[in-house]
DNA sequence: TTGAAAGCGCTAACAA
DNA sequence: TTGTTAGCGCTTTCAA
């Protein structure tokens, strides 16, 4: 072996003593800063070549107090809504040479506590967090006090005054009400992930700004534009597991409630809740109306093709991480960004199975 | 405002003034390591509560060598089978103390040689990598060669002796490739986002011990044992867009090529492959007979259900992970993974249209 | 168990 | 344009 397995990486000081420079003046060419003649420039480039010089960024960052890497912090980087808007964000940090320190929590709050903690520890110099709940926020407060830009992702968090880049689906949400209350249904469920202090929902309790918020509120006003009441005892929260899912669309389908169409608030509860839907035997749009958040391909080639709100995530993603560059460069921002769902229409949503006076309509069309 | 918004952060000076000791005994309070009375811990502890002390890792990395980071190199964040795989190691070396610098290279491999690059400087401890290129491979001995472990993700590279974690698929490919056979289909087509020099595969050709390499010798295997020849002029690779696929499956439909069976080398490829053959008006699997690489949810909701080479991603994942744990700790570790693919007949393959010994078969049964 | 001092590899004053 | 000298915040000798 010419090189030992066990060796001291060349640092300037090296590069500095074999190219007969200072090590200042060493520093300056390799870093690319200061004054530096081109003669001397030269040599110690082609002498950190031959030796194999790499910047020890660690040493570089504890200096500048920059590290050139941002931390994000999601729930489920399995699920195609932070996996599109992850690989936004990588697409847009890369080339403004920032690195992406990737923490996932699990929906877990304990989990990103820890893990602000351990971004700010590494020093990164920029947050993007998809926060688990709306109301507990000492952890990002302590982000925001650090002095580090923080951009929020999807959903606002109470009382912190920091960019969010989300979507606005009150509108979207609305006229997927609309729509099913336009066929005939009214005993319309929503399922999501969003974590609660209950599994039900109250009008009451404030969900803060969520999309949640914002979707069951464009669903409340399409039902009080329909003269409708708002079934409530149909909004489901912590829909977090496979098994809880099952269960949550078993119950809803069941006589107390006879939800007659379910609102997936992502596509990860809606391939639970279709496997469950499946093998209770139902139909879709026949027995059930279905209408999902997200509009990802594999929803188009099913039969029928599913009824989605579509959101712009990857644009979402570009968004949130070209804010958070602008703001740790320290420059003035002030995109408007305008971001919406949009209801898109295709074969899962239908009049529900005892709609009398829809089922004669139909008759009479056919 | 009680805090000034630009101040500087607590050191262990800071916390080693007040606490009325030395530096190095705060820091080893402070780091947990060397010997502290429990009254000299308590103290400084208290203070550093007290201060918001949080400990600078980038220094403490410079000092220790160890950045308590894994890079991980992938080559599509989106691909389902990538953020599963990285859910997996996020799992794992979370617990373990490490955290995750993740790069994106969208299949590109002067991207791949950039972010080798960057994790270098970045001084991580490990890296995971799932490397674009299979016979390409100076950037990843420039790895090897720095001492820190690397464990390859999904496919080997030539020359490279390094820990590979993957899935044999060989066996896998051969059964698929039998069912379709047996089914009556010969005119079976490859599609891959592999990149290679020609778009085409020439048998002479070595793609290296890539999964790909093992799915198309398990179906030479399984076109040998029926007596047939392998079509190697339906293999397509370098399918990286949307616009490519569907051009390469409408070709593969034509004339030319006729091929009565698809399998798709991944999920991506897959749905863009039966949005095409929707829009050519093909119904599967009369017209059609497909399989897909990797068992996602959504496969089982399709009519008909796909037929599927279902691959434990996760698992491996989990296995990368623990694999550079053990190696970055310098610990002994041989285990043995034995991961492999696995056909799962669902109703996507079917007899090809014209195969009249087939169709006298089904019209007697049904 | 404690503390003083050196040093990790780099950048940043400051002089020359 | 160059070099000298201090640090950055921590760990790590080495003595005491």
């Amino acid at each position: 072996m010419s090189t030992s397995p066990i060796r001291r990486e060349t640092t300037v000081a090296d590069v500095a003593a074999v190219a007969k420079v200072s090590k200042a003046q060493a520093a300056r060419a390799l870093g690319g800063y200061g004054a530096v003649s081109s003669d001397v420039r030269s040599r110690v480039l082609k002498v950190a070549e031959q030796l194999g010089y790499h910047p020890n960024m660690l040493a570089r960052s504890m200096n500048t107090g920059r590290s050139h890497t941002i931390g994000v912090v999601v729930g489920d980087i399995q699920n195609p809504y932070f996996s599109l808007a992850m690989r936004a964000i990588s697409d847009t940090a890369q080339p403004a040479g920032y690195d992406v320190l990737l923490i996932n929590t699990g929906e877990d709050v304990k989990a990103e506590q820890e893990a602000v903690r351990v971004l700010q520890d590494k020093r990164v110099d920029g947050y993007i967090i998809a926060p688990v709940l709306s109301d507990d926020n000492a952890h990002l407060r302590a982000v925001v006090d650090s002095g580090r830009p923080l951009v929020l992702l999807d959903r606002a968090v109470d009382g912190l005054e920091v960019d969010v880049i989300a979507t606005a689906s009150e509108q979207a949400s609305f006229e997927a009400a609309q729509l099913l209350l336009e066929q005939g249904h009214e005993r319309i469920a929503y399922i999501s992930t969003l974590k609660a202090r209950s599994d039900r929902y109250g009008s009451e309790k404030t969900l803060g700004s969520t999309p949640v918020a914002q979707r069951l509120g464009g669903m409340r006003r399409a039902f009080k534009e329909a003269g409708k009441e708002f079934p409530a005892s149909l909004v489901r929260l912590n829909a977090g597991t496979d098994e809880s899912i099952h269960e949550i669309v078993q119950e809803l389908l069941a006589p107390p409630f006879g939800a007659t169409a379910i609102m997936a608030s992502d596509s990860v509860i809606a391939l639970s809740a279709l496997e469950e839907i499946a093998n209770a035997g139902l139909t879709i749009p026949a027995d059930l109306s279905f209408v999902m958040f997200d509009d990802l391909p594999w929803t188009r080639l099913l039969t029928p093709p599913l009824t989605v709100v579509s959101q712009p995530v990857y644009e979402l993603g570009v968004a949130v991480a070209t804010t958070l560059i602008h703001r740790m460069r320290g420059e003035q921002f002030s995109a408007e960004f305008d971001f919406h769902a949009q209801l898109i229409r295709r074969g899962s949503v239908a009049a529900p199975p005892h709609a009398e006076t829809i089922i004669k309509r139909n008759s009479v069309s056919v």
